[in-house]
DNA sequence: AATGAGATCAATAATCATTCTAAGAAAGCT
DNA sequence: AGCTTTCTTAGAATGATTATTGATCTCATT
């Protein structure tokens, strides 16, 4: 198995799934990305490794990287999406004064069934869940800089 | 109280919101939808009471209605916002195929602490979760239209 | 009733993220 | 090598939303 910097398994990829230079600098970039980067972001850090790529390009190859289980999309109200190498079981916790996102693993294994009464007769097949808030360092700097009036 | 709909309590308003004819049509087109209307939609339902208004005034309605807690934003993905009149604790179901949005109650209240693992220190103010799948209507439809390969 | 401050409305333009289009480049198959 | 398919690219297009601006309305005070 290949090493990765997330330490996750390598999905196994179909003989069509072509692995092109673009596709590649792209999927590195956000494994080294801890901050969960946008699109142009993504765009942004891919041109120092390859100048000449081109923003339809990342989404092209964003998307396809999506698609073949390599990335998750994160999508937090109508900013534009972001990308996440963890591939594990795990949801988006979003500060709503710095915009940074986290994320935030399960802890118990509720069936989905036990928490919402689902339509009858429904097949669930994702789950998006985006935990809106203040990040710890947003606390502490609210904090300090103006105690309660 | 006043009556409306859907049988829930009106949130007290502050003093410095007016409750416009634009903004009261726009409520009550949300509150008469159980569709979960796109701006575009209560816009154009919205003509049929006041033909003179505009898309923006819309959206200006639709944004002070939600700020006050008159109506809830829907995201989902990077789809245009849905609103919903339903004020009480809910979840909403996407059906992939047909995109209908349908709300799900919670069964149990467990706070959200016990089910993810949130950064340290950090102060939750909302929850959004949406749950993809096929609705029951699909579910069905594709069971007799195409019938297992 | 007139005034003045502040809020709201409507039309238009602007923005922003994303997708589409078309043409050339690269890779894989025969 | 020749053919087919898939990728990449630049630029145009789309679609949802936001910003701007001047007109209009509301309310508390004169």
């Amino acid at each position: 198995m290949k090493a990765n910097l997330t330490g996750h398994d390598e999905p196994v990829l179909p003989a069509d799934f072509r692995m092109t230079p673009q596709r590649t600098v792209v999927h590195e970039v956000v494994k080294a990305s801890y901050d969960h980067p946008t699109a142009t972001e993504v765009f942004m850090r891919a041109k120092e490794h390859v100048p000449a790529i081109s923003l339809a390009t990342v989404y092209n190859c964003l998307d396809t990287l999506v698609a073949h289980g390599l990335l998750k999309q994160v999508n937090l109200d109508r900013a534009s999406s972001r990308f996440c190498a963890n591939m594990n079981d795990h949801v988006h916790f979003h500060c709503d004064q710095c915009g940074a996102v986290a994320d935030a693993h399960p802890i118990s294994n509720m069936p989905i069934s036990t928490l919402w009464k689902l339509p009858e007769g429904s097949r669930v097949t994702r789950l998006d869940i985006a935990i809106r808030g203040i990040c710890p360092e947003c606390v502490k700097k609210n904090a300090t800089a103006k105690p309660q009036v």
